[in-house]
RNA sequence: UGGGGAAUGGUGUAACGGUAGCACGGAGCGCUCUGGACGCUUUAGUCUAGGUUCGAAUCCUAGUUCCCCAGCCA
């Protein structure tokens, strides 16, 4: 119809191509997409796109979305993975309708295997794998009829059964289609359909000892489902015809495959095999390690779902090869997390601080706003006494220019407390190292403001000691020390690129006392310092945090300026 | 050297023959009981060369550069 002059502007080129089936009826206005995972690892946050987009595009539209285990290899599948999957798709946000497995799938991947025989269209070949290489022929030279390539209908059916029974051995056999051995495609050069595996599958235990291949294997699986839009990373791009070659021969439902740029993330890998390396070897502390690129990860971090989405949508899905920041992502979170999360006060590197006009053993209850930027968090009681602890970098005995922060004879404000001054430095006399902070406080500016209208330019934050709790702080930083990992000369180990100092662990930060009631997954802002998380790790009186991400930091930038 | 793709500020991404916009980053300013947040200003781009057109990121031609494909992996 022609009742609609306005063009959609700003869509991605997926959601335009939708439109465009839509608009010319396609698939009857259908939109049925599907994100199909081998359960061979965790997802990580590259798949949080390809989920993202296909949920998306499904709700946009009104449409279904499946989720879709492509479980064709059963050497390296496991159900560890596909629970993982399940519960990583469920906590990003999404609710999949159908709920599949290409394992579902084998009897009538095999059915048409036979028609496709039947129809002289696929042949057993006896050919080796290194055969096979040989005879596929090169880039730039054509490859080579094998041999069996014209056995008789009945011996290909023959041999097909006997494979499927178990007769021969793994690797003995493939079924191939018969397409062309001269295609300037190299994936239309006489494909591998089944191979012999003697292996338990996760889904159909011992039933099949020979395999489709992802290529038999996934076209006709989104057939099955009539997917309307087949979305799928960049690399699938020269397997389509393929794909439409089967459907074609077959007379099966043709979704439309659409290929987009899968995400890459500076500053950490994202290839499951390296994942699977890291996990394997040691280098972090499993699958869910805060410091992976996984959901899994992620989560344990402390990111949000919301915002891995809002991250999402924010990168855009195009066909172009692309790198993100990292510190996209980071932003990301950061943007959600002041929204909603708490503030509290920790002290990561504590220096004493004795209010030598505060009396001892005094100790009073001050009110701290919980979130600034969300009035209905409330507020709480912080204790204050006599001696606290502040941050080491909070202070300098020579200050630079624009320090705003204690120095001696300099004033700040203690965090919803008071205005305080130093007057003395204690040192240990034997390391020189200092030791204490000898300050008084204005007790008339309870609360952080001065009758006098005098003001202060820094505020620093800080914890009473006596009712501090002791914690341990866990903070993470990226995975590798440069933007692109993989970039390594020849032959070096793409793992020297690891960051040594991901994981930096400060065993006795203190933090105020609210926080013994924290449970794991709760997330702070240490106020000045970061966003926090409580770690599974974490026991009641033995608290851990993660720290998630840090605040932005001014002050490091002018200081690293100067 | 075969085939398939992609090229817009530093990084991503819009514009669908008619003002090159947005986000992140960078620089600067304002505000602030977080050197946070927020607000404002600013920086910087159509791969190249031709052509069509009143007008081109967009259409045409020819180049250049980058990515993917030679698993019985997915």
């Amino acid at each position: 119809m022609t009742d609609s002059t306005e063009k959609p502007r700003g869509v991605d080129f997926v959601r335009e191509i939708v439109n465009e089936h839509n608009a010319s009826g396609r698939f009857g206005g259908k939109v049925l997409t599907r994100f199909p995972p081998e359960p061979n690892g965790y997802l990580h946050i590259g798949h949080a796109k390809s989920i993202c987009l296909n949920f998306g595009i499904a709700k946009d539209y009104g449409g279904k979305c499946n989720l879709r285990m492509d479980d064709t290899n059963p050497t390296k599948e496991e159900v560890e993975y596909v629970e993982s999957i399940k519960n990583d798709v469920r906590w990003l946000g999404f609710q999949w309708d159908g709920m599949y497995y290409a394992s579902d799938y084998f009897d009538q991947l095999y059915a048409w295997a036979l028609e496709l025989i039947k129809k002289g269209k696929a042949y057993v070949c006896d050919l080796t794998g290194d055969q096979i290489r040989e005879y596929r022929g090169t880039l730039t030279q054509p490859g080579k009829n094998s041999p069996y390539r014209d056995r008789s209908v009945e011996e290909n059916l023959a041999l097909i059964e006997r494979m499927r029974q178990g007769e021969f051995p793994d690797g003995s056999r493939t079924l191939r289609a018969k397409i062309d051995m001269a295609s300037p495609n190299v994936n239309l050069r006489d494909p591998v359909l089944y191979r012999i595996l003697h292996a338990e599958h996760h889904n159909t235990g011992n039933k099949w000892c020979i395999y489709a291949m992802y290529d038999w294997a996934h076209g006709q699986s989104d057939s099955i489902e009539r997917i309307t839009h087949s979305i799928c990373t960049l690399e699938f791009e020269n397997h389509r015809p393929l794909y439409e070659w089967f459907i074609d021969q077959l007379g099966i439902h043709k979704p439309q495959q659409i290929e987009f740029a899968r995400l890459n993330l500076t500053y950490t890998v994202m290839s499951k095999r390296k994942l699977l390396e890291l996990v394997r070897d040691k280098h972090v502390a499993g699958w869910d390690d805060p410091r992976m690129p996984t959901i899994a990860g992620l989560r344990r971090r402390g990111y949000t779902p919301e915002s891995i989405r809002n991250f999402c949508a924010e990168i855009g899905v195009s066909k172009t090869d692309s790198v993100i920041g990292m510190n996209v992502l980071e932003n990301a979170v950061r943007e959600d997390l002041n929204k909603r999360a708490p503030r509290v006060m920790a002290v990561l590197k504590p220096i004493k601080v004795v209010l030598t006009n505060y009396p001892a053993g005094q100790v009073e209850e001050l009110d701290a706003v919980n979130n600034p930027e969300d009035p209905s968090a409330g507020s709480r009681k912080v204790p204050f006494s006599r001696e606290l602890y502040i941050e080491q970098d909070d202070f300098r005995e020579v200050p630079p220019k624009k320090y705003y922060r204690l120095a001696p004879g300099q004033e700040v404000r203690l965090r919803w407390a008071f205005f305080i001054k130093c007057h003395e430095v204690i040192k240990d006399p034997a390391t020189g190292e200092i030791t204490e902070l000898h300050c008084t406080y204005d007790p008339e500016t309870r609360g952080g403001n001065a009758p006098d209208g005098r003001k202060v330019q820094g505020t620093i934050h800080w914890v009473s000691a006596a009712q501090a709790q002791r914690a341990e702080v866990r903070l993470y930083d990226h995975l590798c020390k440069v933007p692109d990992p993989d970039d390594v000369p020849q032959g070096v180990d793409w793992k020297t690129n690891l960051n040594p100092e991901s994981l930096v662990t400060v065993k006795d930060a203190l933090v105020e006392p609210s926080l013994t009631k924290a449970a794991t997954g709760d997330r702070f802002q240490f106020e000045r310092v970061g966003y926090f998380c409580v770690d599974t790790d974490s026991q009641p009186g033995a608290l851990v945090f993660n720290r998630i991400v840090s605040l932005k930091d001014t002050w490091a930038k002018i200081e690293k300026k100067a």
